[in-house]
DNA sequence: TTATTAACGCAAAGATATTTGCTTTAGAGA
DNA sequence: TCTCTAAAGCAAATATCTTTGCGTTAATAA
């Protein structure tokens, strides 16, 4: 016996085609639909297969569509090189609420969070954040090399610090995205570094616990 | 006639009853079943109402899940008065971050992106936010006459920068959501706190244009 | 090339969801 | 109280989704 554990899986030729067909076409099933209205069968019939093969292979819709999100995600938003950092994270921020104007992007999103427990969402999402954390890191490296931001910052607190509150923005207080927000978001961030947790943190307040709550309001 | 447009609408005793007993149903069941097996005729049976007026009153998913998100808005987190805005932040915070274990909160924050553009959506979410931003403001009232912030801050924007982070790293990073987080988020926007865009902008950086991309990463 | 069988296709069966016609109940004005 | 009819119920019809049995195709090892 030269397989592994008596089953040799079949990875190449029909089945990768089929991997790639069922991938775009439920991105565009996506795009139409949006997740309210999305048909797994529909899915099927755009990428030219049998529904029962779509059933066998992802058990559910999260599971699916999970993986047609990891396909889809190496060839996600890049990161600019624009000179100083700043800029960067400017760029950054634009192109993010851009992204945001794709149906089937905000159907994604919407996703990780009402199927954060799904395994398969968040196994998408792990490998999504390993590549694109890579390239990020690239980016800050920069900075670093600039001089711009210490290499003991925590970069990843960085882009937490700046597109959440652009999530937060865009998706639920719905006020406008303008440029001069995304300007003030990067630069109260960097005005404000965070530390990596290795490090001590300085100010002594900080290590308080979590306030108990006294008032409250009705 | 008397009426106001030839409909004499009824809203009081059964109406009123059968809107009630859905909302919790449709709160029950999108706890048990998650946004993705949520099923109206399930919920039509908790709610001891026929699925047809069910699908009758409402044309979907969305406007069901809408109807009782903005029904259940009203007992929503309410904002605590710890003495300090620093301290109110952190427990602010910290019950945001309580509330993501359940999972109707979590499906109902997933439709507000994926469902963004459902006119149902965003009626509920704008009538929760006038809601809840007249009770922040009363919180943030109070920092200003202990002389905390300034008048002049725009605190919507401190929410939206201290709660986006939080969303961010929960449900995207999905780092771990440690108290320190939570204080550190806190003091770095306490640190550097926003001014209501009617003010001018001081640095004058802050108006230049988006940067365009020079170079990218492959 | 050949044998093996994973992965696929087809079509029918079964389960759920959604719509529809008609009847009954009960809220609100007179 | 009486009348009108919005809003609900019931049940059958239709549409859509999901599962399943079985035959076919083609990827892989020998």
């Amino acid at each position: 016996m030269t397989e592994d554990s008596g089953l040799r899986r079949r990875t190449g030729g029909r089945s990768a085609r089929v991997l790639d067909a069922v991938a775009n076409a439920v991105i565009q099933e996506l795009s139409e639909s949006g997740i309210e209205n999305f048909s797994i069968p529909r899915a099927a019939a755009r990428a030219g297969i049998s529904n029962s093969s779509m059933y066998r292979r992802w058990s559910n819709k999260a599971a699916l569509i999970a993986f047609a999100g990891g396909r889809i995600a190496r060839q996600s938003i890049p990161f600019p090189d624009c000179g100083s950092l700043r800029e960067d994270l400017i760029r950054v921020l634009a192109e993010v609420s851009e992204s945001f104007r794709d149906p089937s992007s905000r159907s994604m999103i919407g996703m990780a969070f009402s199927s954060s427990d799904s395994p398969e969402v968040q196994h998408t999402q792990s490998t999504f954040w390993k590549l694109r954390v890579e390239e990020q890191q690239a980016m800050f490296d920069r900075a670093i090399a600039r001089g711009e931001i210490d290499e003991a910052t925590d970069t990843g607190e960085i882009v937490e610090r700046v597109i959440g509150p652009l999530f937060f923005r865009y998706f639920m207080s719905r006020r406008p995205v303008t440029s001069e927000f995304l300007q003030n978001l990067a630069d109260s961030v960097l005005a404000n570094l965070p530390v990596a947790s290795a490090q001590p943190v300085k100010r002594e307040r900080a290590r308080a616990g979590i306030p108990q709550r006294t008032k409250v309001r009705a």
